[in-house]
RNA sequence: CGCGAGGUGGAGCAGUCUGGUAGCUCGUCGGGCUCAUAACCCGAAGGUCGUAGGUUCAAAUCCUACCCUCGCAA
């Protein structure tokens, strides 16, 4: 069936490359303008429109979906069906109209838990032992519309965002070309979702990535992994930004306040929190890149005592 | 011209302001001690101090240009 796909970031693009890869005919790409992003504000298209740019495939970027001449580039497309991941822009009523199968949405998460923007990443916050991909009929409300498929993913312990991301994209990838084709074979009901056990995965800013270390433990070690690999949860140390890339709840007590911090045992670099102690095992100083917290205790030398904050 | 940090033996850093041929914690290699060890002791190798040019009797250190990396902010 002609599609469209809406979508902007990195997690978009598997299932980008599988619906283009599919039977299904993709005739055109819409995604965020392109922003000055990175060092030096320069100008860069999302991933989404450069993998689509390199692919060949007609690309839209639009900064609204309003306008009646955007609305009517978008249906002379002839599309059957649009196909959102990640986009970023919320689909006015006219434009889920505008494709005859309506416009799927494949989110990273069971819903109804977890609608919004960072479904990924809550679901590490929370601690949840599994996730998922769902993929919705989309309405005009957030994350509300019935749902067409679900497949769960179970979270291990060594996930991060980045890597939890990683495979549920694959996976949403898939279940996305198994609707389409299910679809077009009228072989899918949708089924609505109950509003009552609804959550949300609001946006988060790098404020949030700010570790709070008298929470327990467990609680610091899921954000590290909710921001990891970005924008990458931080404190304060000695004055510098230190970012958290990788920590691990130990099982000893912590035996001072939240934040003071241990370095007598040889390579390794322990935090006191509300709880037990966090083992910092991957850090990344402010102005250097990443590195194990033996390398980072080797030549930043923080004593026993010092404070992160 | 968005703001900022940095490029020093294999790793992570100090030294740069106040020029005078390089240091720390590790790693590596050899030897010793030990039942043993990632522990300890002794010794060794390894650096054109990002690149190019300039100032100077003398440059990691001062000046100019360029390359690369990273953080913030978006």
């Amino acid at each position: 069936m002609r599609a469209v796909f809406f979508g902007t970031p990195e997690i978009a693009l598997p299932a980008l490359y599988e619906l283009n890869a599919s039977s299904h005919a993709l005739v055109a790409v819409v995604t965020a303008p392109d922003r000055p992003r990175g060092r030096g504000m320069k100008l860069r298209p999302s991933p989404v429109g450069e993998a689509a740019e390199k692919a060949g495939i007609p690309v839209l970027k639009p900064s609204s979906l309003r306008p009646a001449e955007v609305q009517a580039s978008l249906a002379e497309l002839g599309a059957e069906v649009f196909v959102v991941v990640a986009y970023g822009l919320i689909l006015p009523k006219a434009v889920l109209e505008i494709p005859r199968y309506g416009c799927l949405n494949v989110h990273f998460s069971l819903l109804p838990l977890l609608r919004g923007a960072a479904p990924v990443q809550w679901a590490l916050i929370e601690g949840h032992e599994k996730t998922g991909v769902t993929i919705m009929q989309m309405d005009p409300g957030l994350d509300t519309g019935p749902i067409l498929a679900v497949r769960e993913e179970p979270i291990m312990n060594e996930d991060t965002a980045g890597i939890l991301g990683e495979r549920l994209a694959l996976v949403g990838a898939k279940l996305l070309i198994e609707v389409l084709d299910a679809l077009e074979r009228s072989e899918i009901s949708p089924q609505p979702q109950d509003d009552e056990r609804a959550t949300y995965a609001a946006k988060l800013s790098s404020e949030d990535a700010h570790i709070d270390w008298s929470a327990s433990a467990e609680r610091i070690v899921n954000r590290i992994r909710a921001f990891n690999p970005r924008p990458g949860a931080w404190g304060i140390l000695n004055g510098r930004r230190l970012k958290v890339l990788k920590a691990a709840a130990s099982e000893e007590p912590s035996g001072a306040a939240p934040g003071v911090i241990d370095t007598s045992q040889p390579g390794l670099l322990a935090v006191n929190t509300g709880s037990n102690r966090v083992l910092l095992t991957e850090v990344q100083p402010e102005g250097g890149s990443h590195m194990s917290a033996a390398e980072f205790l080797r030549g930043y030398r923080p004593a026993s005592g010092d404070l992160i904050t």
